[in-house]
DNA sequence: CCTCCTTTGTCCTGTGAGTGGAGAAAGTTG
DNA sequence: CAACTTTCTCCACTCACAGGACAAAGGAGG
């Protein structure tokens, strides 16, 4: 199939195109009642992007008590590429253009490995997805990288956990490489963008997205669009300071919240109780992969092994104590918990909230939700989703 | 005179008074080159104005070379009132439609005796500012008050330090009186805005500005517009946790930042000092006045009181430990520092860029700048002032 | 089947926003 | 005084958009 190459010409456009991409197919009158156009203008437009191919008709509704309509929507072989680079993992997914994910893979990676090993493995995975008959082309691609970007370039900049990445075009090489219009951005905003789209943010203009994996980053959204910072480096909470002259951190400081509870911190941790004898469900879970990370600290606190409640406990205050400051400066009306650690569950999300509602100001707890995301990894591939057809539904 | 009531039709006029007010006279042909607007409609929209009456002809300008252009102004005779309520004093000033200070008070205040006592010196000290001349009535009034507001509708919120404000109409009742627009804001936001508009901030589109007091409070500019959170209390940084298990607070926790650095905590400190005979300075301005200030140990520090002076960097060092983290989140492109304590200087300034440029990464304090506020006291009236213009100079 | 009402979509005309060019007005330079 | 520049005004043309008339398509009741 021919890609689409078409671009809204202007404001309403732009308008309906998202409306149709949120609510699923619609009829003229259905759009009407949301755009606060009259309906010959309305039907001008409409006209105009089926001309273009990015809508096309989809048959009568079933009538309302006259006549029927006639329903428009998206392209039906529009399709979408969302990538999530992880430190330790990577995710792919095909989806339509209404984002409703087709087909995704997740496989292991060390994005240490550089930007050309790691994008050969992300081709590869979305060849596969295509073989599979999902799609014959992309017509955009998003993509979210672990580790601060130059937004408007689409380019890394100074990542500590990306040696390699610092300064490579990967915007423009991926553009290439795909053939359609590609969009980049930090993993952390894309899962925010996830959330606001498809999970637990839909209706909330002003809210952080914090996500404990690997490392620990915060997505800031502010008026219901991603909040990036001067240098493209805001929401990167990892190295506040979380304990005066406390445990040295990677990066060269002292007391780092990464330094105390991320999923790395939490695998030696586990590895220090397993070795000391303090846990026995570790010792074993030790013994027989021999090695130990998060997901094992998971499973035996599920199992419940005090020495990783505990654990998890004292991880969830020093980031509910750091979380408790960014809730007195932000004054958010949600916070969303997510990354690999939401496997912890409600022992963590307990610790975070205590800490929140016991530190900060009742004006600023006072209706504050505090929940884990609902999307799982797919937050992120949908962020990505959200983040390029944003761009591509936005007039040229 | 006659108060002018008329507001701009539509955005192409709310440009223009806005370039009016920040630019001063202007030509069409000046304000042509900066709104991307055809001469023949933006001389439309200019007569429009001229015919309300807020914008009016102001002679020839000298020749550029040909023909010499019809100068406009904003009109002379409008005047905004700016007011900023702080704990224990309050500034009054009246400007020009162009937010030039034309006169401006300054008295002690206790704003803990409520908002009837504090509104009648209020407008004591507005029609002493008027019977000199300088406004024969106001159109319009901005007034910054020391606590959370819930900004739509001008009314203070669960304000800590304000007993007796919670709810109270600030801006229905003080529009009442002075028969004109008010709005209300939290007065660290119009310090922030203050600084933006005629102060250090001028061409940062995200900035923090945070003011050392009474208490501490933190205004967040992001692309250009004060954001103030979901319930208003977003910047209220004081309560932010510096010193785990620290001293006690006011609010009822411990280890608050205010609790160790702010003109309240600052003047215990310097009574302390003084009576335990750690800083001769101290003691003889205890018997001078009868009590110690932030102005004393200021005064004491400036005359090389070594105790003063590590009050002082101490007192930077936990502020900057906070705003160290703040950076991190926010990656501003500026940070202001405003307030009582500047008078504290380039001691506290150098405190806290240690620890912002220590402890935050390189990323984003690579290009940095941690300056004073340039406007002093007048920043907050001044960004009163420019909050109702922005008001007013918008469309209705 | 017919009538009346509702909803949806199309067509057409009028209005106002906005552009761009011609040209007048006012000045400078040589 | 001629030539050139800048500023401002006037006018004709285009396009965006609203709103009403009307046609198309359906449901409910007689």
């Amino acid at each position: 199939m021919r890609r689409m190459t078409a671009r809204p010409a202007n404001a309403h456009q732009a308008r309906l195109l998202k409306l149709l991409r949120d609510g699923g197919p619609n009829s003229r009158a259905q759009l009407g009642d949301q755009v606060d156009l009259s309906r010959s203008k309305l039907a001008v437009e409409v006209d105009r992007l089926l001309e273009t191919g990015l809508v096309v008709a989809d048959g009568l509704a079933a009538s309302r008590g006259g006549r029927r309509s006639h329903n428009v929507r998206l392209h039906p072989g529009l399709r979408f590429l969302g990538v999530d680079i992880g430190a330790t993992s990577v995710d792919v997914a095909v989806t339509n253009a209404e984002l409703e994910t087709l087909g995704h893979l997740n496989q292991p990676l060390d994005v240490r490995e550089g930007p050309v090993a790691v994008f050969e493995q992300v081709l590869s995975m979305a060849a596969k997805l295509r073989a599979t008959g999902l799609a014959e082309g992309f017509d955009g691609a998003g993509i979210g990288v672990p580790g601060p970007v130059r937004f408007p370039e689409g380019v890394p900049v100074a990542p500590p956990i990306m040696p390699g990445w610092d300064g490579f075009p990967v915007r423009e090489a991926l553009s290439q490489e795909l053939g359609c219009p590609v969009m980049v951005d930090n993993d952390v905003n894309l899962m925010a963008m996830g959330e606001q789209h498809a999970g637990v943010a839909r209706t909330v203009a002003d809210f952080l997205c914090v996500k404990i994996g690997t490392g620990i980053g915060c997505g800031i959204v502010v008026g219901g669009h991603v909040y990036r910072g001067t240098t493209g480096s805001a929401g990167d909470i990892g190295h506040i300071q979380a304990v005066p002259d406390g445990r040295p951190c990677a990066c060269g400081n002292r007391g780092c919240l990464e330094a105390y509870f991320s999923g790395a911190a939490l695998a030696r941790d586990a590895l220090d109780a397993a070795q000391q004898g303090l846990s026995a469900e570790l010792a074993a879970r030790l013994a027989a992969h021999g090695g130990l990370t998060a997901v094992d600290v998971a499973a035996a606190a599920a199992a419940g092994d005090a020495t990783c409640l505990e654990m998890i406990r004292e991880g969830g205050n020093r980031v509910g104590q750091v979380i408790a400051g960014l809730v007195s400066f932000f004054n958010p009306g949600l916070v969303v918990i997510g990354g690999g650690v939401t496997g912890l569950g409600h022992t963590l999300l307990a610790a975070i909230r205590t800490q929140v509602y016991r530190q900060s100001l009742p004006l600023a707890t006072g209706n504050l939700p505090i929940v884990l995301g609902e999307l799982g990894p797919a937050a992120g591939v949908i962020g990505a989703a959200r983040l390029i057809s944003d761009h591509l539904f936005s007039p040229a």
